[in-house]
DNA sequence: CATAATTATATTGTGCGCAATTCAATAATA
DNA sequence: TATTATTGAATTGCGCACAATATAATTATG
C-alpha cells in the first residue's frame, strides 16, 4: 500500500494506465483518517441494527429515542435533544412518526406551553420487551467483550467531548 | 445518575414531580452504549470539519469524496463508491454537486460505456493545497497523539469488519 | 445470432441531520 | 404595565444515506 517515487508536480496525468496512484502531495489517505473510520464503523452499526429494528417498525435513530424515552418518560423535545444531540428540526418529524405509530404523545407542558412532553403510550412501553433482544444480538455482532466495548465507548466518548471543546475554542 | 426504589410496574406515572427517572427494566441505558458513542462522535467530527470546509465550498461527505480523488484521480462511480462504502444513490447526487462546482468532471469510459469516470478538473486539484491546513487542524483539534488516533481507527476498522461479517452471517 | 443474465449508473422516495427562519409563550427590563 | 429579549418547537430548504426501481451497456448462454 505504499509508493515513494519523486512527487509528479502539477502535471496531469496519463490515465491511460492507471490502476493504483495513490496520493503523491502532502495529502493524508482516506484509509488513514480517524474520521473515516468513524464513519464507516458508525454506518455499519446502522446497517446491523436495520434487520433487528424492522420487525419493530422502528429506524436506528427512532430506536436510540425510544431507548431514551425508556429511560426517562416524559421528556421535553428539548429534554431529548439534549440527551441526543439533536436539534428540533431532526426530531419534531421524527417524533410525529412515532406519534404516527401509536408509540408516543405529544402534550403541551400546562407550566409552560411552550414546551412539548413527549411520552410513552402503552404500546410505546410494551414495545421494550419486544426490543429486549436488540441489545444482546447487536452486542454479538460487534465481536467485543464487555471490557473491549467499554474502553471504545470511553475513548469515543472523551474523543467527542475534546471535539466539542475544541469547537467553542 | 442512580435511583434504586422499587419497581412501579407499567402503571402511569406522576408526571409533577418526575425529573430524572432512570430506566427500571431490562433496558439498557443511552449512555452505555457504543453504538451511541460512536453516532455522537461520528457526528462531532462532521460539525469539527465544517468551518474549515465552508471556506473550500465543500461539505463533510464531499470532502471524503475528494480525499479519495486525492489519493487516486479518475475512478469510476463504483469504485469511489467502493472506498467510501456509498451506493450510487449518494454518490450520483454528491458528484454532480463537485461537478457543479467545477471540481471534478463525469466522462464515459469508452472501453465500458457503462461506467463514468470522474476525474479531477485544475480546480479540484487545486484545492489539495487550500485543504492543506484541514488535516493538521482536525488532528489537532482531536486532542489525540498520533499514536492513539491510529489504534483508535485500528479499533474501529477492525469493529466495522466484523458488524459486516455478522450481518452477512 | 438471439436471448437472458449481469453490471454500472441514475432516479425516486423516505428519513435523518442541521442551518436558518418563524411563531408563540415566557421572562426581563424600562 | 408596556416593551424587549429570550426560549421552545415547528417549519423550510439542502444534502446525505439507502432501498427499490429503471435503463442502458456488456457478457453469458442456448
Amino acid at each position: 500500500m505504499q509508493k515513494s517515487g519523486q512527487a509528479p508536480a502539477n502535471a496531469r496525468k496519463d490515465w491511460e494506465n492507471m490502476d493504483e496512484d495513490l496520493a503523491e502531495k502532502s495529502g493524508i489517505r482516506l484509509h488513514e483518517m480517524l474520521c473515516f473510520a468513524l464513519y464507516g464503523a458508525s454506518h455499519a452499526f446502522s446497517r446491523a441494527y436495520k434487520p433487528l429494528l424492522e420487525p419493530l417498525g422502528l429506524t436506528y435513530p427512532q430506536y436510540l429515542v425510544m431507548v431514551s424515552l425508556w429511560e426517562a418518560d416524559g421528556q421535553p423535545v428539548k429534554g431529548l435533544g439534549a440527551a441526543l444531540d439533536l436539534d428540533s428540526g431532526t426530531l419534531s418529524p421524527l417524533l410525529k412518526r412515532l406519534e404516527q405509530a401509536g408509540l408516543v404523545t405529544r402534550t403541551r407542558a400546562e407550566q409552560d406551553e411552550r414546551q412539548v412532553i413527549i411520552f410513552l403510550t402503552d404500546k410505546g412501553r410494551r414495545l421494550q420487551q419486544e426490543a429486549a433482544g436488540v441489545t444482546s444480538a447487536i452486542a454479538a455482532a460487534t465481536g467485543c467483550t464487555r471490557q473491549e466495548a467499554e474502553d471504545l465507548r470511553e475513548s469515543l466518548a472523551t474523543l467527542k467531548t475534546v471535539l466539542v471543546e475544541s469547537g467553542s475554542r
